[in-house]
DNA sequence: CGTTACTTACACAGCCCGGTGTACTTAAGG
DNA sequence: CCTTAAGTACACCGGGCTGTGTAAGTAACG
C-alpha cells in the first residue's frame, strides 16, 4: 500500500505528527487533566509512536507549555475584534459561553502543575494579564470612567464563572453576565457615550 | 524514658496520630498540592509510620476527603455568626481575606482530582452550595430584593478572587469586595432597611 | 539507484506511588 | 503480671510514569 492508513482526523499517519500530538493533548488534558494523562496514552491517541512524540517535544513539560500556547487564537476567538458590536456589546459578549464550557485551561494548568515557576504557569499568568488588558482597552473604548478597574473586575467575573462551572455545574456564566451588565452600566452612566450607537470615537491609542 | 519524644506540635509521639496526619495533610496539600504529596512524605512530616497512617485512613482518597471535611469550621470562621455586624456588613466581611490566602481547598481538590464522582469532589460541591445558601440567607436578612441571586453572585465573586489570587497574585479580594459593594447597594437601595443601623428585624426564618 | 529525514515498534531503565505483610515495641489498665 | 490497643520499622509488590536506546522501515528527492 503506497498510501498509509488514515487517522480519525483524516490525516496521514506518517506526516503531521506534531499537529496530531497537540490535538490529542487538547482532548486528553481537557478530559482527564494533565497529571492523569501519560505520554503512552497520549501517543496512542495521537497515533504516533512515543519516540516521535519525544522528538517533537523534549519533555512533557514542554508539551504542556506548547499546548497552552495553542489556545491564544482559540479562547475568546473574535470577541475583541468584532467590529459589528459596540464596545459595550463586546464586553458583554465575553460572557456568552455554552454551559458545557470546560474550565479555562490556563487555570487548570496552573492549579494542576502547582508550581508558579513552571513555564506553563508563567504563561498562564501572562495570558490572564493580557485578557485583563484587552478588557481594559475595550472598557476605555466604551468610555468607562475607570477602565482599569472595570477590566480587572470583568476578568475576575470570567474566572469565577469558569471555575464554578467546573466545581458545581451551574449556569455561572449567566450569573457573571448579569453582574457584568450592572458594572458596565454603572461605569458608563456618568460617561458621554451611551448604549445603542455604533463604535466611533477614540479607537484605543496606548497599546 | 517513660515519656516519649515530643513532635513539633508538642504532641506525644505515640498518641494522637490521626490529628497529626490531618495536620500534615493541611500543610502539604496546601503547599504542594494533593497529587504531588505522597503518603511517605506525609507520614514523615506527621511523624507517624506509614503503616499507622493506613490504619487511620483506609486509602489516600479517604484521607483527602477527611482533610476537606476538616475545613468546615475553619473557612469563613465566624463571618455568618457575628452578631456585632449588620447583615450587610457580614456580607462584605466575607471578602476580607489576607492577600496571601491560598486557593480555596475545595476548588483545588476538585481540579486536582478531576473526577466529579470522587467523594472529595462531591463534598466540594456540597460545600460550595452551602456557602451560597448562607450568603443567600444573609442577603435575605439584609433585605435584598432577590436574595438567591445576590447570594449566587457573591459566591461567584469569592471563587473568582480565590482563583485569581492563586494564578496571578494580585489583590483580587479587594477587587471582588468592590464589586460586592456595588451589587449589595443595588440590591438594597429599593429595600426598606438601609446601611448604618444595628441588626434588628427578621432573623432568618426559613433555614 | 542511493541518500536523507522522519517515523515506527519494542524493550527497558529508573523512579515514585499507593498499599500491604510481618514482627517488634510501648503505654495503659485491670 | 498479663492483656489489649496503638504505634513502629522496614522490606516489599505491582503498577504507572517519564524518558531513552536500538534497529528497522518508508516516503521524498536527486
Amino acid at each position: 500500500m503506497t498510501e498509509l492508513e488514515r487517522g480519525p482526523l483524516g490525516q496521514r499517519r506518517g506526516r503531521g505528527a506534531r499537529e496530531r500530538i497537540l490535538s490529542a493533548s487538547q482532548q486528553l488534558f481537557r478530559d482527564q487533566g494533565i497529571n492523569r494523562t501519560g505520554m503512552d496514552q497520549l501517543s496512542a491517541v495521537a497515533q504516533v509512536s512515543k519516540r516521535t512524540a519525544y522528538q517533537h517535544f523534549s519533555s512533557k513539560d514542554e508539551l504542556v507549555t506548547e499546548y497552552l500556547r495553542r489556545f491564544d487564537p482559540d479562547v475568546m476567538p473574535g470577541v475583541f475584534d468584532r467590529t459589528d458590536l459596540t464596545p459595550r456589546e463586546r464586553l458583554l459578549a465575553a460572557f456568552e459561553m455554552p454551559a458545557s464550557t470546560p474550565l479555562c485551561p490556563y487555570i487548570a494548568a496552573a492549579v494542576e502543575l502547582h508550581d508558579p515557576g513552571h513555564p506553563a504557569s508563567r504563561y498562564a499568568r501572562d495570558y490572564k494579564t493580557a485578557i485583563a488588558a484587552r478588557l481594559t482597552d475595550t472598557a476605555r473604548e466604551a468610555g468607562a470612567t475607570n477602565p482599569e478597574q472595570l477590566g480587572e473586575q470583568l476578568a475576575l467575573l470570567i474566572d469565577g464563572a469558569s471555575v464554578r462551572t467546573r466545581v458545581l455545574d451551574s449556569e455561572s456564566f449567566s450569573t457573571a453576565a448579569a453582574i457584568a451588565a450592572v458594572l458596565i452600566d454603572n461605569a458608563l452612566q456618568s460617561a458621554p457615550s451611551q448604549a445603542g450607537h455604533t463604535e466611533s470615537l477614540s479607537t484605543g491609542g496606548d497599546r
